[in-house]
DNA sequence: AATTATGTTCGTATATTTGCGAACAAAAGA
DNA sequence: TCTTTTGTTCGCAAATATACGAACATAATT
């Protein structure tokens, strides 16, 4: 009889793509990801959004993991986390490739 | 002056990440991914969900684009979208490529 | 014409997400 | 010490998401 429970694996690409899961988001990876300096207003500069949502996208991505904040008083830097940036790489990765669809046909 | 709008990969990287932000969602397209036949029974078999939940996220994966279900009577067969599968694939493997924290240190 | 098998939709409850302004915190500068 | 700069947190409102059982829909079977 089969486990039915999702692998930790798969909570896990669940957690990233959620963390990735609205375009505010993708928008502060993507800065994030082509920048050496990350200065919060930087990043609020870039968004249509209020400070204090940005505040929060920036927390809900480092609650996931996929970046990380260090004051330096009174800016406060951000940046990709690099250890949990590669681990996502791999997940979705791994994660769209083994799709057979490209091999044998469904539907 | 900076345009801030969100682009139109931007959104659509993040429709389809927010689409596979449940662990359930990531299952059934990882079940979806290496099947051939792929009813609903089958899919609802291997969650531990109802079926109206199950129905609930098939149908999320459906108008995300990554997944695509056909009536055969009195079954439903679903099964990846190879079209949509294929520019997701493209969307995030740049996406999570252009990271420079490989190269350069940010923090 | 009932029955069965297979899924979808409805209605509902609860929880989470998104967004904002206002208030707050902390450290640097006047 | 008061002020300024820079972000975070709080409190709230509105919208979405998650989950389920019950009811419904549809076509095949008895």
């Amino acid at each position: 009889m089969a486990n039915k429970d999702y692998s930790i694996r798969q909570e896990q690409l669940a957690r990233f793509a959620k963390a990735m899961g609205h375009p505010a988001r993708i928008a502060i990876l993507q800065f994030l990801a082509k920048q050496e300096t990350c200065y919060f207003g930087d990043i609020h500069e870039e968004l249509p959004i209020a400070k204090a949502t940005v505040s929060q996208h920036l927390k809900e991505l480092k609650e996931a993991g996929l970046i990380q904040g260090e004051v330096e008083s009174p800016k406060v830097k951000y940046c990709i986390n690099r250890d949990n940036w590669q681990l996502a790489k791999e997940l979705f990765g791994n994660f769209l490739d083994q799709c057979l669809c490209e091999k044998k046909r469904c539907c």
